[in-house]
DNA sequence: TCCAATGTTCCAATATAATCGAACATTGGA
DNA sequence: TCCAATGTTCGATTATATTGGAACATTGGA
């Protein structure tokens, strides 16, 4: 396998978007790899779960459209589809990825 | 049962919004209510579904924090908690919604 | 060529969710 | 008081998802 296949924009469904951010691993991939702003790899997102469970979560990310992944030698670099999916979707996973920041650890709670 | 119990809105979890919206069902349910603008009985939104099933996806909807539904007489009202989320969470029910109009049968496919 | 590193795939086990018939609760009206 | 209407709850069944160990594939370097 040289390169992972991914949807087409086109093909990217809302509700696999939303069923893809449901759950509280995936989310955190896609909010680290917001943070980062750059290209991942899987080990570098540990979330101190077995790589197979990883893999299970990012498989279900790219299927969602979300997750773009680019073989690098040994290596899967990981990017957000943000621009993609801002376009397709205005305000969808912008307005999540606002929420969890606010969200997380403000000033007085 | 006099009224239904609801969360508080500060007790609202994005990734319970999410998972709950993450579902054909009840997202219909969802646009449906935004689309109608005011409060439809369980009746009203018929989707051609047993009426225990139907109970089952408003439980999740209420619990999500999502739908408020209010008794009246035999009759249980339900509407969208719209403003709530928007104030807790701006953009993300709003996307959504557009995220739907837009992809229903648009003019050319 | 051999090997370590990185992920994926396979598989089975467990957990969670959806479905829906039947019984139940509540209400308002005849 | 009885009954029909509207939903909820219960319980069992089925379907779908998550988890993680083990084997496998690919790559680059020693």
């Amino acid at each position: 396998m040289r390169q992972i296949k991914h949807p087409a924009i086109e093909q990217v469904e809302l509700i696999e978007i939303l069923y893809a951010l449901a759950d509280p691993t995936r989310m955190e991939i896609v909010v680290r790899l917001a943070k980062a702003g750059r290209k991942l790899t899987c080990g570098e997102l540990d979330l101190n779960r077995p790589k197979s469970s990883m893999s299970h979560h990012f498989k279900i990310l790219r299927s969602a459209g979300l997750v773009e992944t680019v073989v690098d030698g040994t290596e899967h670099m990981n990017s957000l589809r943000l621009a993609e999916i801002e376009q397709k979707y205005p305000g969808v996973l912008e307005s999540v990825l606002k929420a969890t920041q606010d969200s997380a650890a403000p000033d007085s709670l």
